[in-house]
DNA sequence: GTTAGTAGTGAACTAAAGGTTAGTAGTAAC
DNA sequence: GTTACTACTAACCTTTAGTTCACTACTAAC
């Protein structure tokens, strides 16, 4: 196989790009977060409370990494008390919008199809949460 | 707080079919192996070989959890020898065309603007791997 | 002085995801 | 008779993700 499958040649870029969008947005909190933080929750604590179930370690982690991916932008406010932080979504978050929106659009129908139709959900899951 | 906070509210529902579609399509493979079924591999050892890194047991559990949820379609021709299996991406499986073009596109305009600019990609990612 | 709020961090843990190795059963070529 | 192909699967191991709990340090209210 010198000459490689044309197939493989076709699908090779969309394939690394999907990827790093999965890498970098993927997991159980991160898309999340990001949309508590467009919603208008900027706070740590008030985001911890707007994301049920979410410890404080893993808000922490999280939100260090979308900072590093530039989606987050994190200020601390020095002048007050106490010392205030808030995390304010960057404008490069609003090209999210677009994926979120695509994202819970397919989840909704999928659910629609799973659960009223089929009702052969993954194991355990999508029928008995409603997070 | 009686009342739930209106910004609550309106991204609830978002929130649980985000998170539906993470469940369905998130993880390391389950995304590749519907752009490889797509693109034109059905077999198993030709989807092993095409979808570069998947071992044979992750193979075969992501595809069944792919057949679960209706993305693929699982054909034994009985009549062949040897008798060989094909996965065919479903008519369903097209609903995900938008998914993958817009996560796709996302991670292409992302990694360009981590690596080519920023240069602060998230640890240990999208700069040291070409997959 | 105790409690609660601000924003976290470190250690120790569990759970889930994924990888490695070996092996099944049948056919067919060398 | 050994190797290689078909399509897997069980057992075991490692790695990553996520949880729990305790704790810092400072301010304010009770």
């Amino acid at each position: 196989m010198k000459n490689p499958d044309p197939r493989q040649v076709a699908c090779a870029v969309q394939l690394t790009a999907v990827e790093d969008a999965i890498y970098v947005l993927g997991g159980k909190w991160k898309l999340r977060i990001v949309i508590a933080l467009v919603t208008g929750y900027h706070r740590f604590n008030e985001l911890q409370r707007a994301i049920e179930g979410i410890s404080a370690r893993v808000l922490s982690t999280e939100l260090k990494s979308l900072e590093l991916n530039g989606l987050v932008k994190r200020e601390v406010k020095a002048d007050q008390i106490p010392v205030v932080v808030e995390y304010l979504p960057t404008e490069y978050a609003e090209s999210l919008k677009e994926v979120i929106a695509v994202l819970g659009n397919w989840g909704l129908k999928h659910k629609r199809k799973i659960t009223g139709k089929d009702a052969a959900p993954a194991p355990g899951k999508l029928t008995n949460k409603g997070t």
